[in-house]
DNA sequence: TATGAATGAGATTTCATTCAT
DNA sequence: AATGAATGAAATCTCATTCAT
C-alpha cells in the first residue's frame, strides 16, 4: 500500500497548493500575500509550487476558477429541476448558503474581488458570476408572471441574498476573536447554511410574497 | 493675492494625501497598495508623505478613522432624534445608503478589512461600526416590544442592510466596465442613495412589518 | 568646494553604474552578468541602480548605447573630411583601432552580440553600426573607380578590419595571464591603436593597392 | 528489427545532448545558456542530461573539447604533408574556413571565450589552439626565410585568417534576419569555406608575396 | 515644507541539481 | 536508461523607509 503513483502525488501536491493559496489570499489579498507563506502552509518548496502551478497569477486564476466554477455549478445543479418559483428561491438561498459553508475562504475572495473591480478574475468567472443573477432573475421573474411576487427589482434582490449570505460568512473570523458580543451575534455561530439561511429565507418571502 | 496660509497648505496637502490613500488602499487592499502609487495619486513626493502623515501604517489609520468615525456620526446624527421605530429604521437605511455614497472609497475597505479579520483597523474603529449595530438592534427590539415588527434576529437584518449597500455601491466599478448588463443591473446606476435605499426599505419594512 | 550639487552628483552615480556594466556584461555575457556584481562593482546599492537605470535589459541598451552610438560616431568625425579613399582607409584603420582602445570593453561586447545573434541589441545600434560598413564601402568603391584599389568584396575588408582589430584587443586579458608567450605575440603588447593598427594598415593597403 | 544495441542508443543519445549544447551555448553563452534548454532542444529529460553527461560545466568542457580538438586535428591533418609555405598558408586558409563551415557553433563559442578570457575553457584546448599559431608561424617564417613572404607579425596574420572567418561565419544568422541588405553583404551568402576563403586568401597572399 | 537620491529588507521568479521510481 | 517531481540557492526586481539638502 500507499502505492499511489506519481500521477496521484502530482496531483494531491497540485490540491494542497490551492487550498494554501485560498487560504492565504482570502486572508491577505492578491497583492499582500505572499508565495512564500502559501508554499509554506502547502508544505512545499517555492520552488515546487511554481513547476506545478507556475507565477502568482496563474496561481490565483486556478484557485479562484476552482473555486467559483464548483460553486456556480453546485448552485445551478441545486435548482435546475426546480419549477415553481416560490421553490427555487428557497433553493436558490439555501445552495448559496451551503456553497458558501462549503468554499470557507470563497466569501472573502469575492468581495476582495469587487473591491478591486475585479482585476485579478479571469474573464470566464466574471460571466460565470453573472449567469447566477440570471438565475435569480428568471426565478423573480416568473413569480412576478404568475401573479405571486411582488415586483422588486431583481438585481436588487439577488445582491441581497448574495451579499448577506457572504458578509456573515466573511464576518466569522471576526466575530470569534472578539469578546462580550451580543447574543445575536452569537446566534449566528458558524451556521450560515442552517441558522442564516432559514432566518434570510423567512425574511425574504414574507417581502416578496403578495 | 495667494491667499491660504502655511497651516492651511499644509492641511490641504494632508487632505490630498488621505483622499488619494482612500482610492489606492480601496483597490488595492492593504498589502497590494504602494505608497508610491498613493504619493503620485495625491501629486507629492513620497518623502513629502512621510514628512506629513507618517508611515503606511499611520496613513491607514488617519484614512480609515477619517472615513468611518465621519460616517458613524452622520448615521447617529441622523437617527438620533427619531423615537418611532419605523421612521428611525427608515432613517437608518437611507443615512446608511448616503453615507455609503458619500464617502467613495468606504464600502470597498470595509469589505476588505471583514476579509482579512479586520486585521489592519484600530480597535476603536471596530467599536465604533459595532456601535452601528446597537443601533439597529435598538431600534428593531423597540419595534418588537412596540408589536409592529416581525421578530427577527436583529444582526442578520443589519447586516442585510449594511452588506446590501456596501456591496452594490462597490460593485459600482465592475458594472460600469461591463458591457450588455440586463435593464435590472443598469437601473440601478449609481444611484445608491436613491434607487436602491428606496428599493431596500420597501423590501425590508414589507418584511418586518406585522 | 565639493558642492555638486543634486544633478552632478545623479550624473555621477549613472556613469559609474554604466562603467560596471560595460565591465561585467563584457567579461560574462547578458546571461552571466549579475546585476548583483554589477551595482557592487560600481559601488552603488541595488536598489539605487534601479532607480537610476530600470531593469537589467534597460542597463545593457544603455551601456550598449553610450558605447556604440560613440564609437561610431567618432570614425564618422575622423574620416569625414577626407577625401582621398587610400588615405580615408587608413583614417578608418585607424580611428577605428582607437575606437576599440578606448572603449576598453567593446570589443568583447560587440563579439558576444555577434555570437548570439545580436539578441539584446537594439535595433538603433545594429543600424549605426552597419552604417560604418557604408563607409568602408564607398571608400573602396572609391578607390577601385580611380582605379588605385583591386576590386575586392568591400565586406570581407569590411570585416577583415573590424575582426582583425576586435579580436586583438579581446584577447588582451587572454594572452596577459599566459606565460611563456611566443616573441611575436608578446610585441602585440597592449597596443592595438598603435603598432597592431599599423601592421594592419601595411598588410592592407599592399593587398589593395594596384 | 530495431536494430541498435543499447551501446549504440546511448552513444546516440550523448551526441543529441552535445550537439544541442554547441547551439545553445554558442547563443546564450556559458551564463545565458539553460540546461533545461539544452535538454529540450536535444528531446531528452533533464535528468537523462545529468545521467550521460554530468553538470553544465562537464557538459559544457565535453562539447568544447569534441569540437575543437576536432577542429585542430583538421587543420594540421590537412597542412602537414605541405612543405611550400604558400601552397600551406593556402592549405591553412581554407582548412580552416572548412572547420568552420563544419562546425556551425564554433565560431560563437570561440568568440565568447575570447570575450570571458577564456574563463570556461580547460586548458587543454587553449593549447591546442595556440598551437594551431605555431602552425602558421612555422609557415609565415619559412615564407620569410626562402625570401618569397614580407616579414609580418604572424600573430597579426594568423588572427588576421582566424578572426575574419570566425567572424563572418558567426555574423551568418544576423545578416539572415536582416532585410535589404547591400550586395557585397548578400554575395557572403553562407559561404564561408568557398568564396569567403578565395577572397581572403586572394587579398593574403597579395599582401604577402615579395 | 518639500524633494531627488539612496538603501535594507524582502518578494517573485529561475535554475542547476538530485531523488524516487 | 529514463523521467516527473522536488528543492536549495541564487538571481531579478520591488517597496517601505530614510537621508541630505
Amino acid at each position: 500500500m500507499c502505492a499511489a503513483g506519481k500521477k496521484e502525488r502530482s496531483e494531491q501536491t497540485r490540491r494542497k497548493i490551492i487550498a494554501a493559496a485560498a487560504e492565504i489570499f482570502a486572508r491577505e489579498g492578491y497583492g499582500g500575500a505572499r508565495v512564500d507563506e502559501i508554499a509554506a502552509l502547502a508544505g512545499v518548496n517555492k520552488a515546487t509550487l511554481y513547476y506545478h502551478i507556475g507565477d502568482k497569477d496563474a496561481l490565483y486564476a486556478e484557485m479562484s476558477h476552482a473555486m467559483f466554477s464548483d460553486f456556480a455549478a453546485s448552485v445551478f445543479a441545486a435548482a435546475k429541476s426546480c419549477t415553481d418559483p416560490e421553490e427555487r428561491l428557497r433553493i436558490i438561498i439555501h445552495s448559496f448558503a451551503e456553497g458558501v459553508e462549503g468554499h470557507a475562504h470563497m466569501a472573502s475572495i469575492f468581495m476582495r474581488e469587487i473591491s478591486s473591480g475585479a482585476q485579478h478574475l479571469p474573464e470566464q468567472i466574471t460571466k460565470d458570476l453573472l449567469s447566477l443573477f440570471g438565475l435569480s432573475m428568471a426565478t423573480l421573474n416568473e413569480g412576478v408572471a404568475a401573479g405571486i411576487f411582488e415586483d422588486v427589482n431583481p438585481f436588487v434582490v439577488h445582491m441581497l441574498i448574495v451579499s448577506t449570505l457572504m458578509m456573515l460568512k466573511a464576518t466569522g473570523p471576526v466575530r470569534r476573536q472578539m469578546k462580550d458580543l451580543p447574543e445575536p451575534i452569537k446566534e449566528i455561530n458558524e451556521d450560515i447554511a442552517g441558522y442564516v439561511a432559514d432566518e434570510l429565507e423567512r425574511i425574504l418571502l414574507k417581502a416578496l410574497r403578495k
